[in-house]
DNA sequence: GGAGACTGGCTGGCCGGCCAGCTAGACTGG
DNA sequence: CCAGTCTAGCTGGCCGGCCAGCCAGTCTCC
């Protein structure tokens, strides 16, 4: 068949993307764009963190989009496995907004490139069809999952949700989101009155206060 | 004003940016940035787009940098004048609500860049100072001028804000950020769950229903 | 010895910034 | 009124650096 090269991202071999040396890629190009931005996020940099030579990520991933759009995958694991420790033992609407606003706070505090991340990802998503699919799906995984935790607290009459379990879910992303953008875009504005409201608004959508 | 006698020379005069042609380039610039991206804006497009040389943008900008700071600062006014239109006339919650909601899917859908624009601009401002503080200076005005109408609209009994009124503009901005971000994403995907689940959230913020 | 894993020099294209130079209009002085 | 001069506004060729991708070759283990 075709030079190993030009095939090697396919899922021919998915074992491949599992090494050791991938992974490492995967985990060190995923900081660089959280710190230096997916355009400012080199090949060259990339390889020197991951301890590998710059034609291991051509070897592995084929292109810079499908590096990504892995660092994407990989990210989205991260963000269910922390979701569900988060939540797990939260037993009323006033602990389960807690504990996703301190998430969010520590989130933004201790590694904002985590959170920038998603920007970056987002931004570099809009043009290209690949990454925007990975996207898409990661977007799709994580509210499903997030819609059937909050579906299983509302069996356990923990909550009584202000709408379907997904599109509350949809919803306090999407003011995590919004709040994490305001806070990364102006570190140095207080930003408890938002919060506040924000928790207001949080604990209505779970059928609180 | 305009009297050329008194204008300075070269420099960075900010009577120079007030030129027709200064801001076709910023226009362009603009629109540039939300359908290519920060990066994938060149000078070159740009400069054909404004109908202008290439060399007039550094004439006016000096960077790329700086030219993207006055996108922003422009972008700020014309989010304003927008907001300011469309929640004039708005008398009750409800109506408040559904006028941000419908502003938000009508600039989803017509101009998609425009929201994605705001991405971008973040994006770019995490690794440029100039730019970063461009950005929070935005944010912070158009959440004190939303903060001053949701105040004069509670004054006048229309809302009972759950927060102060900067907070609650705030919570609004990210709720508002957040769902374009998803519906921007993934549009394949039905977001009226969201919506639903957004709009309850909305006008509990209020004070409404 | 050969197959697959891995390396890094090389290249071609791109792009922001620089700057030498062009033009039109205003202002001289003769 | 007309050369001559000046200048602000503007132009586009050029350059130097950068970077993704390519590929010829090396290493290793069977």
């Amino acid at each position: 068949m075709a030079a190993p090269t030009s095939e090697a991202p396919a899922a021919n071999d998915r074992g491949k993307l599992d090494s050791q040396k991938a992974r490492r890629i995967v985990a060190a190009m995923r900081q660089s764009v959280g710190r230096r931005g997916a355009t400012g996020s080199t090949f060259d940099q990339v390889a020197g963190e991951a301890g590998v030579s710059r034609g291991l990520l051509h070897y592995y991933f084929g292109s810079k989009e499908r590096l990504m759009a892995e660092v994407v995958r990989h990210d989205c694991d991260i963000r269910l496995a922390r979701l569900d420790e988060a939540l797990g033992g939260a037993d009323d609407v006033e602990a389960m907004v807690a504990v996703l606003v301190s998430g969010l706070e520590d989130m933004v505090e201790r590694d904002p490139g985590a959170y920038a991340l998603i920007f970056e990802l987002f931004t570099a998503s809009r043009h290209n069809e690949e990454l925007r699919d990975a996207m898409a799906d990661l977007y799709r995984r994580i509210r499903e999952h997030l819609g059937r935790v909050l579906a299983a607290k509302e069996e356990a009459g923990i909550v009584k949700l202000r709408g379907t379990p997904e599109g509350v879910a949809s919803a306090l992303f999407a003011l995590g989101d919004g709040l994490a953008l305001q806070m990364l875009s102006d570190p140095d504005t207080d930003s408890s009155e938002t919060l506040d409201a924000a928790i207001a608004t949080a604990e209505s959508l779970l059928g609180g206060g």
